[in-house]
Formats: C-alpha cells, structure tokens, sequence
RNA sequence: GGGACUGUAGUUCAAUUGGUUAGAGCACCGCCCUGUCACGGCGGAAGUUGCGGGUUCGAGCCCCGUCAGUCCCGCCA
C-alpha cells in the first residue's frame, strides 16, 4: 500500500509507505549514508537514504546538493537513535527513501538562508523583495498559518453558530466618508470620472440591511492612501460585521463570544468573561488615552482642583483657560529616571514637548516624605496640598510625579505617551498577557480646530445615545471600540435609522442637506424604504494576526506587504505606465515618475 | 512634509583617533572523516564598503548631495 502524505507525515504513518515533496533544506553524508531534511509547509521531515536497500536511490541522493525540488518515496521508520533533539522539526520518525525524484532545481545560492536558525535576522528590504523565499522560512510560514486558522475560526463561528452570511462588496466604488485619502481609479468608459477604492465598506453594508441580509460579515480589503506605520498598510484586511434588530449590549455580548472563540480554537486560551468596559472618559481620565493598554497601572490622576488656586502660575493658568493638570504617578521612578532625562533637552521632555506640552514639571518622594521639585511648585505649595497630593496619587517614597497642565488633550497626549514610554522601560509590561476591553460611550463629535467645525468622530451615521437626544453637540454615541493590550484592534456602531435624526446630525456637523444628499444621496434615499435598527463593527484582521502572533510589525502577518514608501519590492510596483495607456483613460499628466533607484544608474 | 537610525563578501556582522593588503561566523566550491541533525577537520573562491561629489599625503570612518530600508511626528480608526 502506497499512502500519499504529503506534508503530513507523523508517528502514527511509522511503517506505511509514503510520498512525499518539497525541497531539499539540507543535504548531509555520514558513514556513507545520505540524509536530506525535507522542507514543506508542515515543517521539516528528514529523509535517510539508506545504500544498502536501495543503490538508486543512494546514486540518487549522492548528487543532490541543497537545491532540489524532489519527491520522495520511502518507508516511514521510528528513529533508531533515542538521543532525539526536541528543538528540530526533525527527529522522533524518518523516512527511508525508496526513490527520490529530481522535479526541479534551485539555484545554489540563495539570497538568504531559509532554513537559518531563527535568531538570524535578515535585512527586511530582501526578505521583502525576495518575499517567497522568506514564506518558505518557518516563521512567516507561521504567521500565516495562524492567519488563516483566525480566518477559519471567523467563518465558522458567524457562519455555522450565528447564521452570518457573507457578501461581497464593490472594490470599484464611490469615496466613503471615513476621511482618509481615497486610492482613485480612472474610469476609460467615463472619461474624467474615476472610481475611488473603499475605505471601508460601511455604506454598501449598511445598504444590506435594508435589503434584510440580517446578519451580514465579510472578509473585506480596504484602502486608505496615508502614510505608512509598523501597524499600518495602505491596503489591508478587515474583518467587517453588520446586523440589524439587535442592540448595542447583544452585540457586544456576540462579539465576546466571537473574539472568545478564536482566542480559544486558535491558541487554547480562555479569556476572561465578561470583558472589562471603560467608558470613554474613563478611560481618558485614567489613562488620557482611548485605547489603554491595561496590563500595567501607573494610571493618571486629575488634580486640577487641587491647583486651580494655585501660586503656580503654569498650573492655575491653564485651568483658569479651561485647561486641566494631571499627574503620572510612577513608583521607583526616582531611581530609574534621571533630572537631565526630564529637563529640556532630555528623552522624556522631548516626549511631551512632541506631545504638545511646553514642558515637564516633576515631584520626587524622597525617604522622609519630604519632596524634590523645582522651586516654582515648592514654593506654591501648602503642606496640606503636598500631603493631598501624595495621598491621591498613592505616593511612596522612591515615586516621581510627572505633571502635565494644559488644555485637556494635550495633557492626555503628553501623558499617555509617557506612560507608555516608561512601562516599557522599566519592564512593567507583564509577557502572556492578553487584556480585551471595550471602551463605550464616545463622544459623537469632535472639535475639528482647523476647520472650526464639529467633526463626527467615528462617521456620520453613528447614532447618538437616547439619553443625549436633547443637545447633540456633547451627545455620547452609541460607538464602542475593542482594545487588546493597547491596541485598537475592532470598532463599532449601531447606525441612525430614521431620516430625521440624521438630519439633525448632518446638520451639526455643519452638512447642508444639499451637500448630504450630494455625497450618498443613495443611502439616505434607501432609508427611506424601510431601514431596521442595525449597527455593526470592524476588526482590523491583519493587526489581530500580528499581535496573536507575537510580532510587533503588520507586515510579518502579511503575505506581500509595502515598503514604507508604499512599494512592493517583490514586483516594484507602482510603476509607470506608457501613454497609450494613460491617453485611453483620458489622464495627462506632466509628471515624469523616476525610477526607483535612479540616481544609482552610472 | 519633518525628525532619528541603518546601508561593508551570497548573508549576518567586525574593522582603535582618518593610517599597511577591509576581517570573522554561516552559506558556496574542493578534499577528508563521520547514523548525522547548528556535525567535525583541512583547503579555496568570494568586496566598486548603496551611489555621486568634496576635504585630506591618505576616507569604510569626516563633510555635502542622493537612493533604499526601518522607527517616529504630522496624517490616518
């Protein structure tokens, strides 16, 4: 019996007879046997030729180097040798190679080693123009398999538990209103008009629930033209949920169970239920930031009433033009964090100073609960405010208090910021742990200062909370984002169903409805043919991936990313194109694109 | 648009204050040994120091420009 196991052979196939492909990873001679370790995307498997049974196939064996595509037929063996190394894919079985076949050769010498050991780093700019050799290596093989397992795990949760059905949505479409820059795509049949790819397909998904596709989801690419970050790609992959009839509370409890599911199909972990919720101005007060990493503390504390009368002109300033003064309280930070680091010039300075801050004030508790400070705060305060001060933030001997006074979001930023800086320095940050939280209760808008309107804050359907119905300028929306160990990695909303709502909200954010009607004129028109309650949420796939795998770049949980610069290396794209092109799309341009590189030619 | 870091053999790195013929591990090639698994031994080949210019008696190192990659700010849910 001949048992094709391609990729798959393990203890219990010992004794049958299999085939097998994939390349040869390594090729070694000893005591005049031959061994190749056999790379496929199950790993390595090592492939003993033994002369004694099969002279062909020892011949055979004997003239491969490590460049081989090959199949492989042998028996499958436990390994004589118990001294196994449990640190190798090889080891516990071998195969004994009946037959070898040469399908292919490769060129010698690769631009890197595939099969190096994992702590060999590789310059990224190669494993990305040579990005299929780099998926050969283990570890992007990896990322991917758990990629797509969490895929796996998404579809078969709202597919099979939840009755979700997926749709497809238009990648040639109409500009959506999440505010990024749009990719745009020229039109030949419609000369001068052009096709914006999608942000998001929050329109088209919204247009499904009036169509009654209840419980829609979808595997969805999204593009936003905007500069590029560790986390960030210009095209990426959404995970993308709508539903109508239910309410915030039923989904939220329904994306527990999802986001629950896959942490456990796919790494055996069981969270923790219910997940924690911050409202948004918890979490700003606590943490100046809406998307906390709660696996430390080091949690900020508001005492601007303790200096709204301060001497402290810097402080009672800033409250008294409706500013505020915070504190970040960090224990042991008197040993850990130098003056010259806070002062102008300093690492931590320039943090808050980048932040928006105009500078860094500081208190050291000292052994005898005396407190090191400059002399400006020393000075302006009472022994009952220091001892108010220290007993708010929880302080010990060994503390630094970092101050920040301003106006609200700077002083969020500045300290956000900080704290982060400092907990990954001082190590605060527990390894294997995972925080789910959700943060509600958002504002619905935002005060836009270069445009001197309010601004939606997540979009303009997003509906409002019933309770803030009366002033909708400071109405909290029913919006809700999900943060995993700081990062943001799913947000939602339930939707404005009825017209005259929406009107009201267009009309805060400064929309006539003209100009309403002009931009998605389509999806107001459909609400008025019936639009059930509904509202949904977005995960963003590829930073899930990334941080369930461990790693701290998008682009190890992407098969083909882009550069920084927004170029893929492996294909050079974008390039540019002839102008026959250009001329049948009814684009002229003036601009000469150079090549990448040119300065380079001689 | 701005700031920081990086670029040396196929690859990962080294090279004192600017000073001889730019070195090492892995990979590659040859020979030997060996049920090996990061095998081992001996030998070999391999370099426009990203590119262009400048300063200098002399530049991998200093200066200017440029290209590429990474991280960050702005931007972006």
């Amino acid at each position: 019996m001949r048992t094709h196991y391609c990729g798959h052979v393990r203890s219990e196939h010992i004794g049958k007879t299999v085939t097998l492909f994939g390349w040869v990873d390594r090729r070694r001679d000893h005591g005049g046997v031959i061994f190749l370790d056999l790379r496929d995307r199950s790993g390595v498997v090592q492939i003993v030729s033994d002369p004694e049974r099969t002279p062909e196939s020892y011949q055979q064996a004997g003239d491969l180097r490590n460049e081989y595509v090959v199949k492989i037929t042998g028996r499958v063996t436990r390994r004589p040798d118990d001294s196994l190394n449990p640190r190798l894919a090889t080891g516990e079985i071998e195969i004994y190679a009946d037959e070898i076949e040469l399908l292919n050769a490769v060129r010698k010498q690769l631009p890197f080693q595939v099969s190096a050991a994992e702590a060999d780093p590789v310059r990224e700019e190669l494993r990305l123009k040579y990005r299929y050799l780099d998926l050969r290596r283990e570890r992007m093989s990896r990322n991917l398999q758990l990629r797509h397992q969490v895929v796996k795990a998404i579809r078969r949760y709202l597919e099979d538990a939840q009755g979700f059905m997926e749709v497809e949505t238009p990648i040639l479409t109409r500009s959506t209103p999440e505010g990024a820059r749009d990719y745009l795509v020229p039109s030949r049949a419609n000369p001068g008009e052009w096709f914006a790819l999608p942000q998001s397909p929050q329109l088209f998904k919204q247009l499904l629930m009036v169509s009654g596709f209840d419980r829609y989801y979808q595997i969805a690419r999204c593009f936003r033209d905007e500069d590029l970050r560790a986390d960030r790609q210009p095209e990426f992959t959404q995970l993308d949920m709508e539903m109508s009839f239910m309410s915030q509370e039923e989904i939220l409890q329904l994306n527990e169970d999802l986001v629950c599911h896959i942490f456990q199909t796919v790494q055996g972990i069981e969270l923790p239920r219910p997940f924690p919720r911050l409202t948004y101005q918890e979490a700003m007060d606590r943490y100046g930031c809406d998307k906390p990493d709660t696996r430390y503390g080091l949690e900020l504390v508001d005492v601007s009433d303790l200096m709204k009368d301060s001497g402290f002109k810097v402080f009672s300033g800033a409250i008294a033009s409706g500013g505020i003064v915070k504190i970040l309280p960090i224990p042991g930070g008197n040993d850990a964090i130098s003056n010259v680091r806070i002062k102008p010039g300093g690492d931590l300075f320039n943090i808050a100073t980048d932040a928006g801050a105009k500078g860094l004030a500081y208190i050291r508790v000292r052994e005898n609960g005396e407190i090191d400070t400059i002399g400006a705060i020393k000075d302006n305060l009472t022994s009952e405010q220091t001892q108010e001060l220290l007993t708010r933030t929880g302080s010990q001997p060994g503390h630094l208090l970092l101050f920040g006074a301003g106006p609200g979001d700077i002083v969020n930023k500045t300290l956000d910021r900080l704290r982060q800086s400092v907990a990954r320095e001082l190590n605060l940050i527990p390894p294997d742990k995972n925080n789910l939280l959700w943060v509600v209760d958002f504002p619905m808008f935002e005060w836009n200062p270069d445009e001197k309107r309010l601004e939606a804050l997540h979009h303009p359907f997003t509906a409002p909370h019933p309770d803030d119905r009366a002033d909708l300028k400071t109405a909290r929306a029913q919006a809700y984002d999900l943060v995993y160990n700081g990062f943001e990695i799913g947000g939602g909303s339930l939707r404005i169903y009825q017209p005259d709502l929406q009107a009201q909200v267009f009309e805060t954010i400064g929309l006539s409805t003209e100009e309403a009607y002009d931009k998605f004129g389509f999806l107001l028109e459909a609400f008025e043919y019936g639009t059930p309650p509904h509202g949904g949420i977005a995960y963003g796939l590829d930073r899930l991936v990334m941080l369930l795998a461990g790693e701290e770049s998008i682009r190890d949980a992407i098969a083909f990313p882009k550069t920084q610069q927004a170029r893929c290396l492996l294909t050079n794209a974008p390039s540019g194109v002839d102008g026959k092109q250009l001329k049948e799309l009814y684009v002229t341009s003036t601009y000469k694109p150079k090549a990448p590189g040119q300065a380079d030619a001689k």
